[in-house]
DNA sequence: ATGGTGGGCAGCCCA
């Protein structure tokens, strides 16, 4: 099974990138976030075209996540049970033998602003939601744009960086009460590049100076996680002509 | 040098 996630900041103006990244890397199952658009504008027959079955969870102008897989999705659940969080952000099913959960984790803003506060509870809510979600599956894979850079050696200049968010201290001791439910972050299972970023600013050219961070994960329970044979970065289309910030992060998983 | 760029919807909000 191959698993991607990708951030793909608008998927009206994606769309196309998507289907061209498609094209070269097939994949069995793809979690997408910041569609930014309705639930009724959500492109289900461009994607069917290109041979996916797609759910989708999404709002106008903000947030949005939705799975496209080769195989029918199973037991679709939308948001985290039991919270009417007002932003979607949240998309969760079964594929195969695998249980998916795409998040698209809140950004935060400032360490210590409101927006703050509520990607901590956020985090602590996604916590409740994956210690069941991990007792009824122990197939479990968690991926998407997590917001936060877990290690030092995830930003290109953890010095500058220090305490800001994407890597304050709070948002990685949220990360760790996560990933202690019996989770492996797989791109750290296999040697990578000292510059393996998945987000780079849209400012300061960033990109063409390869200042950025990994803040988008693909998690999977232990068990899980050691059948993972491999796990990287693809940040060609983040050269592309109107990128979107992100790349996309694969992992292949055997059966 | 506290900026810069991009998406979405209509002068900002959010990233």
């Amino acid at each position: 099974m191959r698993v991607v996630t990708w951030n793909v900041n608008s998927l009206r103006v994606r769309f196309e990138h998507l289907a061209r990244w498609l094209a070269d890397h097939p994949a069995d199952v793809i979690a997408l976030q910041e569609l930014k658009l309705p639930d009724p504008e959500f492109p289900r027959e461009p994607i069917a075209a290109l041979g996916l079955e797609s759910v989708h969870f999404g709002q106008r102008t903000y947030n949005g996540v939705a799975l496209l897989a080769r195989q029918p999705l199973a037991d679709v659940q939308r948001g985290i049970p039991g919270w009417d969080d007002p932003e979607r952000r949240v998309l969760a099913a079964t594929a195969g033998d695998l249980r998916i959960v795409d998040v698209y984790v809140p950004n935060g803003q400032v360490v210590g602003s409101e927006k703050f506060a509520y990607k901590l509870e956020w985090l602590g809510r996604l916590r409740d939601y994956l210690a069941g979600e991990i007792a009824r599956h122990p197939r479990l894979v968690v991926l998407g744009d997590f917001n936060i850079a877990p290690a030092d050696c995830d930003v290109h200049d953890p010095a500058r960086w220090e305490g800001s968010v994407h890597v304050s201290p709070a948002e990685r001791q949220a990360l760790g009460a996560i990933t202690a439910l019996g989770f492996a972050d797989v791109f750290r299972r296999f040697p990578q590049p000292l510059d393996a970023w998945s987000w780079w600013d849209y400012r300061m050219n960033s990109f063409r100076r390869n200042h950025g961070l990994r803040i988008d994960l693909i998690l999977a329970t232990t068990a899980l996680a050691e059948r993972c044979t491999a796990c990287r970065i693809d940040r060609l289309p983040r050269g592309w002509e109107r990128p979107s910030d992100h790349a996309p992060v694969i992992a292949d998983f055997a059966d």
